[in-house]
DNA sequence: CGCGCATGTGAGAACCATTGTCAACTGCGA
DNA sequence: TCGCAGTTGACAATGGTTCTCACATGCGCG
């Protein structure tokens, strides 16, 4: 039976602060700044208890590293930008069914699907751009 | 400019002999197996450059670890069996467009993505069934 | 209200894939 | 063949994540 703790609470609030994906290391860094103490282990362990129960979207780096979100709970997937972590939300039935169809055919069951579209976003190429 | 080493040779022969997704640290082992000794290191650095090249393609586990496997040159997803680990290439010009769009609706660009999709195959779920 | 205990916590160690170091080695153009 | 930039590999170091285990505590129950 899963307890309501001191712990688990803040780690929930600060994905309500929070935009974008952020790393359990983060989330541990950002509660030490407010005082807020709560062991490493411990925020590990929320983080990946949130995203079991779905309260969480996680995605890998390229270095491997799990990032974790505040997510809708509807089944999406994300719009990265590479230059600043900035995520959109994007949903596509079509492909939600053309995954489906595709494993199907090749005789796979209890098909899933990752899918996430990387780009720079506006904004960071503005950044980018030469003044003037 | 780039040599050919022995040791570049042989990590790239492994991919000739093997079918679906193997870790760097597999090559090694098998090398090592072989007689064909390489330094881990070297098989890393391999492994790395040959996917660079493009001759390689590299998919992360979900605990984070870093797969590779021999694979055409043209642009193409994975459906990977979960239990066994079998891969088949498929593609989906559909979904191409998909992510470039909607990349392109929220002003991202250099647009790159992701997509995999797991199931159980055929083989796997035969093997799990109660005989008779 | 407490009690009891299943659950949860956290400091620190362990894990383990990956990367860095650097002296020795070698492919290959000149 | 020479010279050296590119390459190697034993080993150390990194760093994110998980494990350990003694201690703390939420909460159902009496
Ligand atoms: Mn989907
Ligand atoms: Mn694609
Ligand atoms: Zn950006
Ligand atoms: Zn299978």
């Amino acid at each position: 039976m899963v307890r309501t703790t001191r712990q688990r609470t803040a780690v929930a609030a600060v994905f309500d602060q929070l935009e974008g994906f952020h790393s359990a290391q983060e989330v541990h860094a950002r509660l030490r700044a407010e005082g807020d103490t709560v062991g490493l282990s411990t925020v590990y362990r929320a983080v990946q208890a949130l995203a079991d129960d779905g309260e969480l979207d996680s995605i890998r780096t390229d270095t491997g590293e799990a990032l974790y979100r505040r997510c809708s709970t509807r089944h999406h997937h994300h719009l990265v930008c590479r230059s600043c972590g900035r995520t959109v939300e994007v949903e596509g039935p079509a492909v939600e069914r053309w995954a489906d169809r595709v494993a199907d055919e090749h005789g796979f069951a209890d098909v899933s699907h990752t899918l996430e579209i990387f780009g720079t976003c506006a904004a960071c190429r503005d950044a980018a751009a030469p003044a003037g």
